[in-house]
DNA sequence: TAAAAATGTTAGGTTAACCGAAAAATTTAA
DNA sequence: TTAAATTTTTCGGTTAACCTAACATTTTTA
């Protein structure tokens, strides 16, 4: 029904051009190549295609910079990967795993299931406090054992 | 840290012949081809592949089987598969999408956050009735609102 | 049981995404 | 301001995983 537009190669690098963009200024083919732990030349090779696509603009031994079009989908794959860190720290996955999952899973994952995901971070993060299933959650990982086992059993 | 040890595709054929074995018996590159919606020449190059690395038994245009080696992957990745589909049931993703990401997820996930998503799962199943806060997220879905909301404002 | 149908394999091809070595352009610094 | 260093691109390869067309084998059935 809903079909992948884009590879997760091309996701991976319009996000990468993103961050960059964001924390450094500007982007040039060595930053995404050492952002992405790729070659220079792979870089090389994926913004002409970039190019070709619109998503960037990009001239020879210059700056690359996100098009409109670019920008878009670079926020969308930012945003996918935003909740899934936020989910995946919900679960208690440690920052270093939960940002490699999440960058495999910002590519595979239907909307209904991004969205639902969006949902329980946003069910927890507006909550008024901790709620309280999370805490019997950690503790259930620990021990294995429910919080109010003792009374029933 | 952990390697992923096989590609997608290596899990998803062990899987497939698992699932075929289990569900026809017998399992044939006509029925791994039609499991996974590929032609029949890409089927035969990967039994190939299999064959050597040890996890299939395969003798030209005979059955296929699984070795002990084979066995231990398919299970592995079945068992992923199984928590997957539980956990994105929980959140309410609908059956169809949940088959599809779950068959994308269980290739990408590192074991800590299977680990984890394996043990939320278990701590709904194995409470002793459907869990509040689930009921509270599925109201959130629908209205946005937290269901104690009203007390509070 | 031999011809037809179905199934499986071989051979050759395509594509995406990476790579290294070498050439070209740009930047730095003497 | 030119030579050296750095960065980027070009060029030619590689690999995994798919494909189609053609051929081989097995199974079915008349």
């Amino acid at each position: 029904m809903f079909k992948k537009k884009f590879s997760s190669s091309v996701e991976d690098y319009l996000e990468a051009i993103y961050f960059i963009e964001k924390e450094r200024g500007d982007v040039r083919t060595s930053d995404i190549a050492s952002f992405l732990k790729h070659r220079p030349p792979s870089v090389t090779e994926m913004l002409d295609k970039l190019s070709k696509k619109g998503f960037i603009k990009h001239e020879k031994y210059g700056k690359v910079s996100l098009t409109p079009q670019g920008m878009r989908v670079a926020e969308e794959v930012a945003s996918r990967h935003k909740t899934l860190i936020s989910f995946l720290e919900l679960l208690g996955v440690d920052r270093e795993t939960a940002e490699i999952d999440a960058c495999k899973m910002e590519h595979v994952l239907n909307r209904r299931t991004m969205s639902r995901l969006r949902k329980l971070v946003e069910f927890v993060q507006t909550a008024p406090e901790e709620p309280e299933w999370l805490k019997h959650y950690r503790h259930f990982i620990k021990t294995g054992e429910h919080v109010e086992c003792k009374k029933r059993v």
